[in-house]
DNA sequence: CATTAATAATGAGGCATACTCAGTGACTAT
DNA sequence: ATAGTCACTGAGTATGCCTCATTATTAATG
């Protein structure tokens, strides 16, 4: 019975992270005690040691899951056949809402990042969650909807830095979601020359330019 | 003697301050021992707490320290007679080095903001710091430079958002400085109609326009 | 089924460290 | 000089992470 064996294991493993992140939800990491998770996960406390080395590593392993759930999320969000500024818009809703309904989580991301040892480390789980990004991205340039003009990375650093930011400012202000935080974050990326329509029926695109130069010149005449 | 004595209480409360903060950078939160701190600031480890109350608070008061360093730095980098635009890559191009240079505090920043007691609390600092943001924009209103169709918030959480996920991206991938980021996210405020250079002298700015009409043309005779 | 081996779980105790407080010193005022 | 005030000290306390000798449970074998 090496297989009952085996799930008995991981339901263990699984409801000590299942404790461990609805307390540190809930209290903070700091305010969280290790006996507290043992005794709402229903195992001693030197159980927990069997699963996890140290408060750190249970935390990281904590923030992990947190992020590897988002990832999913997100790629079941995204429809694939949309166009490029339809799933960046899907993106960004999803990845807005759900920042702010976890938004501790969010900080206990930056907490999991900081060990007493030097660097700043990069959490794998995370580099797979902008994976998400940059896919749309790619796909994008290959369908000739963006110019790359700017590296992905710089995109990828105003598209989550200004969603994490917007965020919290929404957190703080006890507004749950604001869809013009998304408008206003697409309408900055149609400076990459995204357009609005797919490729193959551009016509909505050259409108946008049309548009944008009508704008400018009319700008231009009132100098 | 009294002036003597408050002055000498000065100095010890700044040589704690500064022996934690140094502490804080060099082995992070954790990694520093309250003895560490009282030893570098040649106290004894009781005197520490006469000063503050407990070690999270000493972090507030390093953390408010230098986001009140560094708005005495953006006000001066920041040179009041020159162009919304270039206003803004002073500013920008401050922040980032600040960041990178001392990327640790940005980690204990959001450590700080972290309190046992639930909810992630606004540092007032940093509150202060913004401003500095605030007030450019709002010159930019009142001197026609700049047309406000989106919130002073939204354009403050993509300014400071984007900077402070490309300070994490170059100091984990160990590049010093990247003026291209800067160059990229003023672009982006190009988005909310935002002249290059001041209205009294507009030749470069209306050169900018041009120059930006003739690839949208070029653009558009590609299709 | 009994026996043995291997693996998992326990929780009392060790240990590091944030924080306290009774005692000491240093300075001021009268 | 003397009393009084205030800053300072550092040994001691409490707390909470983590270990490890012991116990319980499961698997393997004859």
């Amino acid at each position: 019975m090496g297989d009952t064996q085996r799930q008995r294991l991981e339901a263990r493993e699984e409801a000590i992270l299942a404790a461990a992140a609805s307390l540190f939800s809930e209290s903070g990491v700091d305010g969280t005690r290790m006996a507290e998770i043992a005794r709402k996960a229903d195992v001693a406390e030197g159980t927990v040691y069997l699963y996890y080395k140290n408060k750190h590593e249970l935390l990281e392993a904590v923030v992990d899951r947190f992020w590897r759930e988002l990832t999913k999320g997100a790629k079941a969000a995204v429809t694939s056949n949309a166009s490029l500024s339809q799933q960046l818009t899907e993106l960004a809703s999803y990845h807005l809402h759900s920042l702010i309904d976890d938004f501790k989580m969010v900080e206990i991301t930056s907490r999991a990042r900081q060990r007493h040892g030097e660097p700043g480390r990069q959490l794998p789980q995370i580099r797979e969650y902008v994976r998400v990004f940059d896919l749309i991205m790619q796909r994008g340039i290959a369908s000739g909807e963006l110019e790359a003009s700017t590296p992905a990375w710089q995109m990828r650093d105003v598209f989550y830095g200004t969603l994490e930011h917007s965020a919290r400012t929404l957190v703080l202000r006890e507004q749950p979601f604001d869809s013009s935080v998304i408008d206003n974050l697409l309408s900055l990326f149609d400076g990459y020359r995204l357009n609005h329509a797919p490729a193959k029926q551009d016509s909505g695109s050259k409108q946008a330019a049309l548009e944008l130069l009508q704008q400018l010149e009319s700008e231009i005449s009132r100098w």
